[in-house]
DNA sequence: GGAATGTCTATAAAATCCATAGACAAATAT
DNA sequence: ATATTTGTCTATGGATTTTATAGACATTCC
């Protein structure tokens, strides 16, 4: 289950993603729009950057902008920066690997071999879909809903 | 990240499945072989039964054994029982549904029809993994790396 | 220089996870 | 019947993580 770090992270990013490009946006204006805790929004957005999602500029006409293309953005790189990662056992890490506890030899556990195949494509959906796949899909409901409106009157 | 929990039932599980049939374990020898808390481990082992995963039987010559082949015990009825869900976002779960506080519309939201994908990637793979996958990966990575030594000899 | 805006550190409230204690209920053996 | 074995249940507390806030600081533009 992700947390709401990362979903106020995906309503951020489509916000960025929905406005004129090259415009930067406030974190005040992105935290009163989407109502986001303003202060913790702000340690997202600078968690973003970091992971090169996201730029920013400081001072007056300052903000956040997308660093890349909406459809350049994929959902795993948004959600291993925030969740810390996306492996089921953190053995399977590349990015913040752990030694299980006792575990006596990873080469032949059981539980490690089984979940590097949900590794794999939970890794594989996740690096596909993208930034612009969000908002498309969101879109296409929206289209599909107003079509069914019209057809009915 | 799958929670200690679940590791932990995975352990427990894996060691009954290794058990001669019909034979029911005591929760003291799982803990002590699987070097799982005690006390943790009977919540877990309860948990699982009440899901269906696990018989139990009570008194001397009583404990616990599978409730079905392993081979029909999926990781991801495994999953469901202890970590609660498996959908990314709860407004996606069939068997702990809730609506995410402040979606404006369930059926136009770009996060959620995004992660319906994710939800159906990650089910299909985890109800078709099962207990006795994991055994035989187990039981397969320690022949592989026998015949190596051997043929080295 | 002054206003606007992101950056950083510290801290704390709330929720969840991990673990333990102890009384209780059920089955079996004698 | 009674004693013994073993799972069941309720309550509770510590540890960790998640969510959130406050305030000082640095940078940019005018």
């Amino acid at each position: 289950m992700l947390s709401k770090k990362t979903i106020y992270a995906f309503k951020a990013l489509i916000h960025l993603a929905g406005t004129p490009s090259g415009q930067p946006v406030l974190i005040a204006d992105l935290a009163k729009g989407e109502n986001i805790p303003k202060k913790f929004l702000e340690f997202i957005l600078l968690s973003l950057r970091k992971g090169g999602v996201l730029q920013s500029r400081v001072g007056k006409g300052g903000g956040y902008t997308l660093a890349h293309p909406a459809n350049q953005i994929t959902v795993g790189s948004i959600v291993r920066i925030l969740e810390g990662d996306i492996a089921p056992v953190q053995c399977l890490s590349t990015t913040n690997y752990a030694r299980c506890e006792e575990c006596m030899d990873e080469a032949t556990c059981g539980i490690r071999l089984t979940m590097a195949d949900v590794n794999v494509a939970l890794s594989a959906v996740l690096d596909t879909l993208t930034l612009a796949d969000m908002i498309e899909r969101s879109e296409a409901a929206r289209n599909k809903i107003k079509n069914v409106v019209n057809f009915s009157i």
